[in-house]
RNA sequence: GGAUGGGUUCCCGAGUGGCCAAAGGGGGCAGACUGUAAAUCUGUUGGCAGCGCCUUCGAAGGUUCGAAUCCUUCUCCAUCCA
């Protein structure tokens, strides 16, 4: 019998973190964070980070575990994960991933194989100044020449993926498109249930456009000030985040304090868009409609309860 | 009251006789995604229907084979002079 694991996930704002504390507490459950910026610590109100008084006594893994200056990626993610979900079933609990990176809730769902080396910074660069020199068009072509599924899949604006795709070539010998097709076919080694939180466009916007107003009365910009003066600079992973792009240009100079926010909502809205786009796609997703329960917390999580226990999953 | 500039498709904004349903940007909508994913990238955006038709460039008239583009009047906005 496959292990169980819970997936609850859903756009940004949606309101998953107030969902998967109620979860946890009636299914003996423990939550992993699927969120490529709440891992890093000192950045909690741009990020919506759950704080320990909202967490109840529910263990939460990969929260607050890294320095904004390290790196984060899929598979660091994916490495960690699975160490935290060895541990819960050790406590005899239920993992639960909680979080709206879809990319990382895939690779861990279907055990992705990323074991293929790391990253080649000095290969990276190079092809990064043959973008530069030649274009990018000289760079698809290098591509075509090696992987021509990968070209054909991958448009040559693209450049970050074209990237990826050289330098898997490079380091592995093999095609990235034959590998990506391979790890497409894989079974997940788990008995989960994905549950994506719904909620329609229009009430979803206002709550992103609120939860920002809010952010900013909590004190964002103190924060990204605060993160400034630690020496957190613009090019590092953990600053590109929504929130604090926004907020630096401002803290910079190049925007007002209005705009800045404005394009932050404008820029949630565009990513909460992406990650339903995102769970559209993915197989076997179950859709938690809000309105369908007239938005009442207990009436979600009843019928949340009711899927898990469709998986044969104990919810004892 | 006079002078000048201007009113363009959801918004901004180009277009000064045919190649204009109208550049470009924004926004909206849709999509891709297998080591930066809160990232990166793509498509689409008047209506109906098969490169055809219909409505659209402040309003109404006019010139012309043909107008968003020229003329007339009206209207609204901006700035300047009284």
């Amino acid at each position: 019998m496959k292990k169980p694991l819970i997936i609850l996930t859903g756009p940004t704002a949606v309101g998953k973190t107030a969902t998967s504390i109620a979860l946890a507490k009636r299914i003996h459950g423990e939550i992993i964070s699927a969120d490529s910026m709440q891992i890093y610590k000192y950045m909690d109100i741009g990020s919506a980070k759950i704080c320990p008084e909202e967490m109840d006594e529910i263990p939460h893994y990969l929260i607050d575990e890294l320095e904004p200056t390290e790196e984060f990626h899929v598979a660091r993610f994916q490495e960690m994960a699975k160490k935290a979900i060895v541990k819960i079933y050790e406590n005899g609990h239920i993992p639960i991933v909680v979080g709206g990176t879809g990319f990382y809730i895939q690779a861990l769902l279907y055990d992705i194989d990323f074991s293929n080396g790391s990253e080649d910074t000095g290969y990276r660069q190079e092809l990064e100044d043959i973008v530069c020199s030649k274009g990018v068009h000289v760079l698809h072509e290098m591509l075509q020449k090696v992987d021509a599924q990968a070209a054909q899949n991958i448009h040559e604006n693209n450049v970050k993926r074209v990237i990826r795709a050289l330098e898997y070539y490079r380091q592995t010998g093999k095609k990235i498109s034959e590998h990506n097709e391979e790890e497409r076919k894989k079974e997940s080694p788990y008995q989960f249930v994905y549950l994506v939180l719904y909620d329609e466009r229009q009430q979803l916007y206002q709550r992103i456009d609120d939860r920002v107003d809010a952010m900013i009365k909590e004190g964002l910009v103190e924060e990204v000030i605060g993160l400034k003066e630690k020496g957190y600079t613009a090019d590092m992973v953990a600053m590109q985040g929504l929130g604090y792009k926004e907020i630096l240009a401002y803290l910079d100079g190049t925007t007002t304090l209005d705009e800045a926010i404005r394009i932050l909502k404008r820029d949630t809205r565009h990513f909460a868009k992406r990650q339903l786009t995102w769970f559209k796609r993915e197989q076997q997703v179950l859709w938690i409609d809000k309105q369908e329960y007239q938005y009442q917390e207990d009436r979600i999580l009843e019928a949340i309860i009711q899927e898990i226990r469709k998986k044969d999953i104990s919810t004892c």
